[in-house]
RNA sequence: GGGCAGAUGGCGGAGCGGUCAAUCGCACUUGGCUGUAAACCAAGCGACCUUUGGUCUUCGGGGGUUCGAAUCCCUCUCUGCCCA
């Protein structure tokens, strides 16, 4: 279920209920793509504030695999997570190891990552793997071929898209006669808006819990990527969540919010903080305290220019990184040296600077 | 005192007459990461020139052979190992 509770133009903020709690929208969703936030404890995502998080159905297929998914009573349960999960699909994975992959209408031939092994990744493995997680929100398993791509692998990508929703939809409406999951389909259509609208209507005659904008940012300049928002967003259904897939950087997340977009999920905070970049806040947002999260800049830790600066991170941030006296010195001198620590710590600070950005969105939607 | 081996760019370490401003690794500098095959990847790393490119000074010091030397010869200095 989900309930709007402000409405600003076509911005919204509102609740998500599963059966792990509330998710406040927007949300950001951090990526534990292998059941796990890389560098961090559930304790620390517990003090940082966050609400949810995404795991990966591909990965989690290979490894611990289904059976033991099973015998250990879901993720939830293995990895001593409380609070809700959202599995993706393996439909990302379809695009990013497309070398390792052979799509056809029934599903995607895969060769793993890992050894090698090769298996057939259909819309009906990917509910029971994400009914093995027992997530939360689960994902349709879709297709898309990448950017730039023409209009006839658009079409194809649509078509597959839809025609895998449908069975998803099937399997899932059997399956989850006790526990209460929501699935929701993911809309394709890259840059055609007739196509993005025709994905839209497709998914929504066969109904799901929520909408996922998916086949963005992956490469397209963020200019096209607002246009397609524009043009895809107003197709879904207005009381449901929607959810935009893969993004991004904080002011993409605030110009989609803008455009209506409820839940995002991105690596960026995450990897960028283990390849030594962290978000922070600028000096002119301590002159207008009220545009807060709006300005902000990215520092590459393994700078020289931060040697033997003394300054936190970020003097504006209350994570426990910034709050406990760190200074960028010594973050850039763990990172110079290959101390784990650097990781966690920035680790910490990044994830901390989106779940933030997203309160403060969710307490001023106006304001931004 | 004698014998042998060796001295190459910040470090390690290739090269052993021209295609060498000198493979490679590390370090260093700067970029990039968008539903995570990513604690990763890329570029740069003698000086100067605006460039595809060009010029100049380099391989312990000095001298020599050669059209041409980091590469061959002589000598000096230093280092390591062995014998006294």
């Amino acid at each position: 279920m989900f309930t709007i509770t402000h409405r600003w133009q076509q911005a919204r903020s509102g609740q998500l209920h599963t059966d792990h709690g509330l998710v406040p929208t927007p949300a950001f969703m951090p990526i534990a793509t292998r059941g796990s936030l890389k560098h961090l404890a559930n304790s620390d995502l517990t003090t940082i504030g966050n609400d949810i998080i995404l795991a990966n159905t591909y990965h989690l297929f290979l490894r611990p695999g289904i059976k033991v998914l099973k015998q250990v009573g879901g993720l939830h349960q293995f990895m001593h997570w409380t609070k809700p999960i959202l599995t993706d699909s393996g439909g990302y994975q379809v695009f990013s190891l497309a070398r390792l992959r052979l799509v056809s209408p029934d599903g995607v031939r895969f060769n793993s990552h890992i050894d090698g092994h090769e298996f057939f990744f259909t819309p009906e493995l990917a509910m029971d793997i994400q009914a093995a997680i027992g997530s939360d929100i689960r994902m349709c398993f879709d297709y898309f071929p990448g950017y730039p791509a023409n209009r006839a692998q658009v079409e194809e990508s649509v078509r597959l898209t839809t025609n895998w929703a449908e069975r998803c939809r099937a399997v899932h409406s059997v399956e989850t006669s006790r526990e209460r999951s929501l699935l929701f389909g993911i809309v394709q259509g890259s840059t055609w808006p007739d196509l993005r609208a025709r994905s839209a209507s497709e998914l929504r005659a066969i109904g799901f819990d929520g909408y996922a904008i998916g086949g963005l940012a992956v490469g397209e300049p963020p200019e096209i990527m607002y246009h397609v928002l524009d043009a895809t967003v107003p197709l879904l259904p207005a009381e449901q969540p929607r959810y935009l897939m893969g993004v991004g950087q904080p002011e993409q997340i605030l110009q989609a919010v803008k455009r209506g977009i409820d839940m995002f999920d991105c690596v960026l905070p995450t990897r960028n903080a283990r390849h030594g970049q962290v978000y922070v806040h600028t000096a002119s947002q301590l002159v207008e305290q009220n545009l807060s999260l709006v300005h902000y800049t990215k520092l590459s830790l393994d700078n020289l220019s931060y040697q033997t600066d003394s300054q936190p991170l970020d003097p504006l941030c209350d994570c426990s990184t910034c709050t406990s006296g760190y200074s960028r010195a010594y973050l850039r001198y763990l990172f110079s040296v290959h101390e784990p620590l650097a990781a966690r710590l920035a680790t910490v600070h990044n994830v901390s600077f989106y779940i933030q950005l997203l309160r403060d969105i969710r307490i001023n939607l106006a304001l931004y």
